[in-house]
DNA sequence: CAATATACATTGACAGGCGATGTATATTGT
DNA sequence: ACAATATACATCGCCTGTCAATGTATATTG
């Protein structure tokens, strides 16, 4: 990550939970899209992604499948489950929370 | 912490810094300022605290005497150096670039 | 005078991020 | 034709920050 280090660590399943509310998605897509909606701030490593969709998989937040394009490489595709959907809205809320008392402390 | 363990992670050394721009200070008064001006949101552990400064002081962020209270406890202050400022500066620069990127990760 | 608060400090375990490395297919420039 | 590059997934082992547990010492208070 260009935003250094471990400063968004502990986001990093927040960041990709959020990537999968609109649509099922796959790794080296969600780093794409996550990179270019960050103006290249935030580059989701590949050890990093992956390591957390496993995490993310035997905590029951996401599900996978492979996909079956008949063309290019293969993708394993990550869907949202509804315990996910929660898990994404408590993350959301404690980020709205950490934000706030980040810029009290900070100020 | 309250607002859990590694959410913060990375910025505590951030939260020290800006608690030593005003005067100097002690471990377990920060801790106590702290918790006090984060509605007890972030709780410093010890063992955090104390490496932190020890890492920051090799760092050459901060320095640190012990205090002539003829009463009391004895308490070790920490006084910000100018890198100190200086990175106390970026820091909060790179805070702010943390919050808008998370902001419209999540948004 | 025991309990509690103030105050500093270290050790060892744990967890997440990531560099390095490996595999496989598709496209593209020369 | 074919080398280079892009797409795509995956794992191993190291590094670093956090923290529970533990220990020491002094001051206050019911």
């Amino acid at each position: 990550m260009t935003i250094s280090a471990d400063l968004l660590r502990g986001y990093t399943d927040t960041i990709i939970l959020r990537q999968l509310a609109g649509a099922d998605g796959y790794g080296y897509g969600i780093s794409r899209d996550v990179a270019q909606k960050s103006n290249g701030m935030v580059q989701l490593k590949e050890a990093t992604l992956y390591t957390a969709f496993r995490r993310m998989e035997e905590n029951g937040y996401i599900r996978s499948y492979w996909g079956d394009e008949e063309t290019g490489a293969r993708r394993r595709y990550y869907s949202l489950t509804e315990p996910g959907r929660e898990k994404l809205a408590e993350d959301t809320a404690t980020w709205e929370e950490t934000r706030r008392v980040m810029d009290t402390l900070l100020a």
